[in-house]
DNA sequence: GTCTATACCTGGATAGAC
DNA sequence: GTCTATCCAGGTATAGAC
């Protein structure tokens, strides 16, 4: 049963290198050296660098559904719980300086590459947007759920870029504030 | 003097390539055949591939400032400029859906590679942050014209990105409506 | 399941003829 | 200024021993 868990440490230090080097930029030789297995090794739990982003992007739907889901079973109110997406960005403010966000950099980096894993990313983030869409439904903005999710997805996402971009200023708290605000002057009622 | 005109158009053809596959991802090669020169031709214009990266990013400075430096003396209101500003996210509509913002993409490429790119990259962020300061500080908000501009910025860069992952929506639209909208409610009167 | 050794290719970079 | 030929490093992937 030791085959399972390399295949687990691998995906996990993959899944951080992809995160701060990029998928392109890291190679079986970083992964391996981090896991501390020889690169032939390697091909034993994976057979082509595809594979193994496809497990990352697996893990990473599957760690951010565990956190929505319980976001959802803890009794909050939709508000609530858009707030606490909206403070996902607070939660990883040092990565994020350090890196941006590990889905919008995944998927824009990908889509340069005219990957076929795009598609993986992209579902990335069609689990925040569809869960975001249900919370404004919830909350009462039928008519424009999907608008209101779409909006809060970019602004995190330009956030996040900027940030990124000047890692030492007091930009991403100021604007949390402003989303924050934002979705507490959110009304129940529907734009038309 | 054929030289000069074979740079520049090493330059153009490498502008589009890193801007359409990432730096990283296009080789001598990619731009070599655009170009239809040899692969070997090239060194004889730039030495390495961090120069060809570096003569992209001043095209890239010296074309977005030709840019602002027309609005700002074309006769139009602070306010005025800023919706030009905004309005880059329509004029480039159709290359922002199918390979993101050009500015934020590369920097987000250049930050994962640790490169020393990554400043100047961040100098194409700097131009706009700058100019969009000055503006806000002419409509009066004195106190607060750099987290607007900033503010404006982000909102850009996640519309861009988000807008690549769904290119086939009405949302880049009416991101930039509602953007508009905000621009229009400003006061010139300062937060504090 | 893990290793070493190695094949093979791509891509950056150089040398030197024209 | 442009070319061809070539070197070399790094990276994916395979073969086969242990």
């Amino acid at each position: 049963m030791a085959a399972p868990e390399t295949r687990d440490t691998i995906i996990t230090a993959a899944d951080r290198l992809f995160y701060e080097r990029g998928f392109e930029h890291t190679s079986f030789a970083d992964v391996a050296g981090i896991v501390g297995i020889s690169r032939g090794n390697f091909y034993y739990h994976f057979k082509t660098k595809d594979q193994i982003l496809d497990a990352v992007i697996e893990r990473r739907l599957a760690d951010r559904r565990a956190m929505l889901d319980q976001w959802t079973s803890e009794g909050l109110t939709p508000k609530q719980r858009i707030a606490s997406f909206i403070r996902i960005l607070l939660v990883n403010e040092a990565k994020i300086r350090a890196h941006g966000c590990p889905i919008g950099t995944l998927f824009s980096e990908l889509s340069k590459l005219d990957h076929s894993g795009e598609d993986g990313a992209r579902r990335l983030f069609d689990l925040f947007r569809i869960w975001l869409r249900q919370q404004f439904h919830k909350i009462g903005r039928r008519h424009d759920a999907d608008d209101l999710a779409m909006h809060i997805l970019a602004r995190s996402q330009g956030v996040a870029t900027l940030a990124n971009a000047y890692p030492d200023e007091a930009f991403l708290e100021n604007e949390v504030s402003l989303m924050l605000a934002w979705l507490d002057a959110i009304r129940a009622t529907d734009d038309t």
